[in-house]
DNA sequence: ATGTCTTTTGTAATACTATTACAGAAATTC
DNA sequence: GAATTTCTGTAATAGTATTACAAAAGACAT
């Protein structure tokens, strides 16, 4: 199941994440400092996506109150190791909770719990692909935003 | 092809594309007024995605400077009747010229000349609402948007 | 270690995008 | 044609993102 539940176990999940980051960067040959650790572990606090003066309001929780564009280059780096996606339609940001870094997400938003979750689901990329090249289009980026109930909102009114 | 050439038929294009408007219009049982076709006309003068600061300061050649809110309410009419969508990684709007009132377009951006066309691929849409289901989604809107490059500008390094 | 060069950080100001509030005009209804 | 509702125009403001620049930190050669 991609979407988390309300309870499941969020420390672990997020440890995952914060170990996987580390990884890309030392691979990147680039070193996280406190602000994208501040930045990374706010965001890993809900799977929900979250502003940017969202981000700022609750970096004071962390010991430092974090200025927009502290926040928004702490963040250009985590999207570039592929462990932060923005989520355009909102002007708001995710953590990636997927094993892979992944730079072509199909990201799922429920309008009822705001959860955010991502697929990477290879019928949809060939789909793409080949639908792209029909037109003449040489596809570099893509994003995909999907918004409907997840599997926790659907049946019950709200989660 | 769905991706204008810089010398295409660009008249009758546009032409074809505001007699649309006003027929969903009307059948919608709503009424076009100034400047709903200001800002359609000027979105209709190319293919590129135009924002809306853009928009108020191209009104003016209409005769007529239109204040932001204004341009927003017209948009919002545009949008609901299936003519214009909204690019959200750009935060600016482009004119539809598909035949059918689409609602949930696959919108394609080329990165070299900023023209935007859209694709309608049954395919793709297959594909988003099968992964969709098998991550328990039940997807009620879509937003897919690509970049790359479009058949005017592969080959050739501008169009 | 010291000085130079480069990169990153913090602060402030500002630009860009979108919405709210409200009064007046126009259309609708009775 | 008066009352009601809806739409329009103006202004102010809220929300998102970037630029500019000086100070601090890091890299590197001496």
């Amino acid at each position: 199941m991609t979407f988390s539940t309300p309870h499941h176990g969020h420390d672990a999940c997020a440890d995952a994440a914060e170990k996987r980051v580390e990884a890309r960067a030392s691979e990147a040959g680039k070193r996280l400092k406190d602000n994208h650790r501040i930045v990374f572990s706010i965001l890993l606090s809900d799977h929900r996506a979250v502003g940017v003066y969202d981000i700022a309001a609750r970096s004071e929780a962390h010991g430092k109150r974090l200025q927009p564009v502290q926040i928004y280059r702490a963040l250009e780096t985590l999207m570039e190791l592929g462990s932060v996606h923005r989520v355009e339609s909102a002007n708001a940001y995710v953590a990636c909770h997927s094993n892979h870094a992944c730079r072509r997400p199909q990201i799922l938003i429920c309008t009822a719990c705001e959860r955010v979750s991502e697929m990477d689901s290879p019928k949809v990329q060939n789909a793409l692909e080949q639908a792209s090249l029909e037109n003449g289009f040489v596809m570099t980026q893509q994003n995909i935003e999907l918004r409907g109930l997840c599997p926790n909102c659907t049946g019950q009114p709200n989660a």
